[in-house]
RNA sequence: GGCCCCGUAGUUCAACGGAUAGAACGAGCGUUUCCUAAACGCUAAAUCCCAGUUCGAUUCUGGGCGGGGCUACCA
C-alpha cells in the first residue's frame, strides 16, 4: 500500500461516513498532515461541513470519528480539536507502507518508457567573454537538478545549453587580447582560459573607458564619445569582419572561444554538470528570419513603411513588439523563435524548459506567445522557470565593481572550508589522501548547492560573501551526515530474518514511515512545478525525523536481533532517500565523514 | 509614467485560506563511560501599514509605504 491509497481510501471512509451519519455528501476535499502537537497522522478540517450542515463542528467532527473508527479499518483512534479530526492509522497500515516501499528497489522514481514524453532542459547558456559567477551557478544548479527531476518523474530528458559566443561584446575582449594580450595563452600565463578571456573583456572596458573621458575633455558630448571612441569603432569593425567570414578573425575568434569552452567545462565537471547537445549562437543567430517571413504571410506580423516587421500584442495585454529590423537583420527575439523551432526539428520535444532569470519574464511571455501565433503545438508547453537573482546584501553584483563572486573562486572556497573542518573535527584518520580530497569536495560542494537550492527558485535570494556558507543546522552537510550515520550502522549491523507485525513499534517508528512514504508525492510536485526546493526540504525534515529517532532508540542494541534488524532496514530505507534525493539536487551522498 | 515580482525573528529561509506562524545561523543554557556531538534538547526573538471578503487571512481583494526588475530596430 502507498501513502496516496491510504489517504484516498481514507477520504472515500470519510464521506461515507458524513452520508450515513447526516446524510451528507461532502464537495471534494483534501486531507492535511496533522500537525506534530497532536497525535494523528491525517487531518479532516470539518469547519466547511459543519457550516452546511449548521452544527458546531466539534459536533460533527466526534461523530464523524466515531462512525470512522467503527467502519473503517484504517483508522484505530481520532480526537477532535475544535474543527479539525485527528485520524490514527492502525499499526497493520504501517507495516504494509513499510514493506512496500522496502521492497521497492526504484520507490519514488517513475520508469521511463520509450513513448515517454521528451522534455528539453535548456540551461547555463553563458557568454563566451567571461567566467562564470555565482548568477550562473544558481541557474546551472537549477537546471540540473530540474533535468533530474523530470527523469525521475518518467520523462525522457535532453539538456541543452545555448552558448552566446558571438556578438559585439567577444568582439571586446578579442581586440584587447590582440592590442594588449602580447600573445598571452592559458598554457603561458596559467591562467584558467576563461579568466584569461574575461581579463581581456575588463581590460577593453578599462580603456575605453579612458577614451571616453579624453574625448569629453576635449569637448565632446558624453553621448557623442562613447559613439565614436576607436576601440569601440574597432570593435564594430571586427564584428563586421567576423560575419565578413575574415579568416583572420574567424581564426581567432575560434581560439580565444576554444580557451574559453575549456574554462566552462572544467567548472561543469567540478559542479558534475553535462549537457546533450550544445547550441552555439554563432549557428543560429541567422535562425528564425524565414520562419518570420512565413508568419508575414500568414498574418502573424506585420510589416511597416520602413520595412521592419513587427508583431501587435496589444489584444494580449503587451506591446508591439519588433522581430526583424528595418534593414531586415534579426533581434534576440528571431533568434530565440528560430532556435526554438529548430530544437523541435532536432528532437521533436513535447515541452521545454528555460532556466533563466526573472529579468527576462517579458522576453518569454512574448517569445511563447509567437510560437503558439505561429501554430506549433508544443507552444503550450513551454515553460520559463524564472529564477530571482542572487544578490550581495548591498544588491546586485556589479561587473564594473568588481562585487561578482566569481564560480571558481567560490567552489576552491568551499572545499577548503570542508577541509578546515574535517582536519579540526579529526574523524578520517586512516582515509587515503585522495579520498579525502573527494570528500572535502562532496561536502564543500553540498553545503554550496545545497545553499542554493533550498531556496524556491523564484525568489531572489541574498549572498553575504562575509559570511562563509555553513556546514552546521540546515544544511547540505547535515543532510550528508545523517547519510554517512546510518552507512556506519549498516557497515555494523547483523541483518535477520524478521516479522514487522510481530514487532510494536514506537512512535517515531510510524513517523519515520510517514515521512518515507511521501517521497514519491514529493518528487512529483518537484517535477511538476519545476521547484527543486521542495526537495531540499524534504530531506531536511527526513533528517529531522531520523536524528530524533536515533538520538532516542538505539538501533543496534534494540532488544532483540530481530528488531535491531528491522530497525536497520528502517535506517537503511532513510539512507537510500538520502542518496536519492540528495542526487536529484546533484549532491554526494558520502559513506563516511 | 506604464507593466511585472517581492516585503515574515538581529540575519538567511519555511508555512494547498486552517489549529499556538515553523526551521537554521547568531545569543544564552544543557546532553558524550551509549550506534559518528558536522548531532540532540531547552530559553528569548517576527507576518511593513490601513481597510475589505471569510467561521478562519502571512496567504485572496483594494489602497498606501518600502525594495527590485522590465519598459532598445542591445544581446
Amino acid at each position: 500500500m502507498t501513502l496516496t491509497a491510504v489517504e484516498k481510501s481514507l477520504s472515500e471512509a470519510l464521506s461515507q461516513s458524513l452520508n450515513r451519519v447526516y446524510g451528507f455528501s461532502p464537495a471534494p476535499f483534501a486531507l492535511q498532515e496533522t500537525r506534530r502537537e497532536f497525535s494523528g497522522t491525517f487531518t479532516a478540517v470539518v469547519f466547511g461541513w459543519a457550516k452546511d450542515l449548521r452544527l458546531s463542528p466539534e459536533v460533527v467532527g466526534q461523530a464523524i470519528g466515531e462512525d470512522l473508527v467503527k467502519t473503517c479499518t484504517l483508522v484505530s483512534g481520532f480526537s477532535v480539536v475544535k474543527g479539525f479530526l485527528n485520524m490514527e492509522l492502525n499499526a497493520p497500515v504501517w507495516h504494509s507502507l513499510f514493506l512496500t516501499i522496502r521492497d521497492d528497489s526504484a520507490f519514488g522514481c517513475k520508469p521511463i518508457s520509450k513513448e515517454a514524453p521528451i522534455a528539453l532542459v535548456e540551461y547555463a547558456s553563458p557568454n563566451t567573454n567571461k567566467p562564470l559567477h555565482l548568477g550562473h551557478l544558481r541557474n546551472i544548479l537549477l537546471g540540473h537538478s530540474v533535468a533530474k527531476l523530470l527523469a525521475a518523474d518518467g520523462q525522457r530528458v535532453k539538456r541543452v545549453q545555448i552558448i552566446n559566443d558571438r556578438g559585439i561584446h567577444i568582439c571586446k575582449s578579442m581586440l584587447a587580447w590582440q592590442k594588449f594580450g602580447e600573445g598571452e595563452t592559458p598554457q603561458s600565463s596559467g591562467l584558467k582560459g576563461d579568466h584569461l578571456v574575461g581579463k581581456y573583456y575588463v581590460a577593453f572596458d578599462a580603456a575605453y573607458k579612458a577614451e571616453v573621458a579624453q574625448r569629453m575633455a576635449q569637448g565632446s558630448s558624453e553621448e557623442e564619445a562613447k559613439k565614436s571612441a576607436p576601440l569601440l569603432v574597432e570593435a564594430q569593425d571586427m564584428l563586421r569582419a567576423w560575419e565578413n567570414n575574415d579568416p583572420a578573425v574567424r581564426h581567432l575568434w575560434s581560439t580565444m572561444n576554444g580557451w574559453v569552452y575549456e574554462g566552462f567545462n572544467a567548472t561543469y565537471d567540478r559542479l558534475g554538470v553535462s549537457f546533450d547537445q550544445n547550441y552555439y549562437e554563432s549557428d543560429t543567430y541567422l535562425l528564425g528570419k524565414s520562419d518570420i517571413e512565413r508568419g508575414l504571410a500568414n498574418g502573424v506580423f506585420y510589416r511597416r513603411e520602413d520595412g521592419s516587421v513587427w508583431i501587435d500584442l496589444t489584444s494580449d495585454g503587451l506591446d508591439e513588439k519588433v522581430v526583424l529590423r528595418k534593414d531586415g537583420t534579426s533581434v534576440y527575439m528571431t533568434q530565440d523563435v528560430g532556435t526554438a523551432i529548430q530544437r523541435s526539428k532536432d528532437y521533436n520535444m513535447d515541452s521545454m524548459t528555460y532556466v533563466v532569470g526573472n529579468e527576462q519574464d517579458y522576453h518569454f511571455k512574448v517569445l511563447f506567445l509567437i510560437l503558439k501565433k505561429l501554430g506549433y503545438d508544443w507552444a503550450d508547453r513551454l515553460f520559463h522557470l524564472s529564477y530571482g537573482m542572487v544578490d550581495l546584501p548591498t544588491g546586485r553584483m556589479k561587473s564594473r565593481e568588481g562585487t561578482v563572486v566569481d564560480a571558481d573562486d567560490l567552489l576552491d572556497e568551499m572545499e577548503q572550508t570542508a577541509e578546515a573542518l574535517s582536519e579540526e573535527l579529526g574523524k578520517l584518520e586512516g582515509m587515503p589522501t585522495q579520498e579525502k580530497k573527494d570528500l572535502y569536495r562532496t561536502l564543500g560542494y553540498g553545503a554550496l548547492k545545497y545553499y542554493i537550492l533550498k531556496v524556491e527558485p523564484t525568489k531572489r535570494m541574498v549572498f553575504n560573501p562575509e559570511e562563509s556558507i555553513d556546514f552546521n543546522g540546515h544544511t547540505g552537510p547535515f543532510i550528508q551526515y545523517a547519510h554517512a550515520r546510518i552507512q556506519s550502522l549498516l557497515r555494523k549491523g547483523q541483518r535477520v530474518e524478521y516479522d514487522v507485525h510481530s514487532i510494536s513499534w514506537d512512535a517515531r517508528e510510524e513517523e519515520l514511515v510517514y515521512q518515507i512514504a511521501k517521497f514519491p508525492s514529493v518528487v512529483s510536485a518537484a517535477a511538476n512545478s519545476h521547484n527543486p526546493s521542495l526537495v531540499a526540504q524534504y530531506v531536511y525534515d527526513l533528517v529531522k525525523v531520523f536524528n530524533g529517532y536515533y538520538q532516542n532508540i538505539s538501533i543496534l542494541n534494540a532488544e532483540t536481533p530481530q528488531i535491531a534488524a528491522f530497525r536497520l532496514d528502517l535506517s537503511a530505507t532513510v539512507a537510500y532517500l538520502l542518496h536519492k534525493g540528495l542526487d536529484l539536487l546533484g549532491i554526494e551522498a558520502p559513506q563516511r565523514m
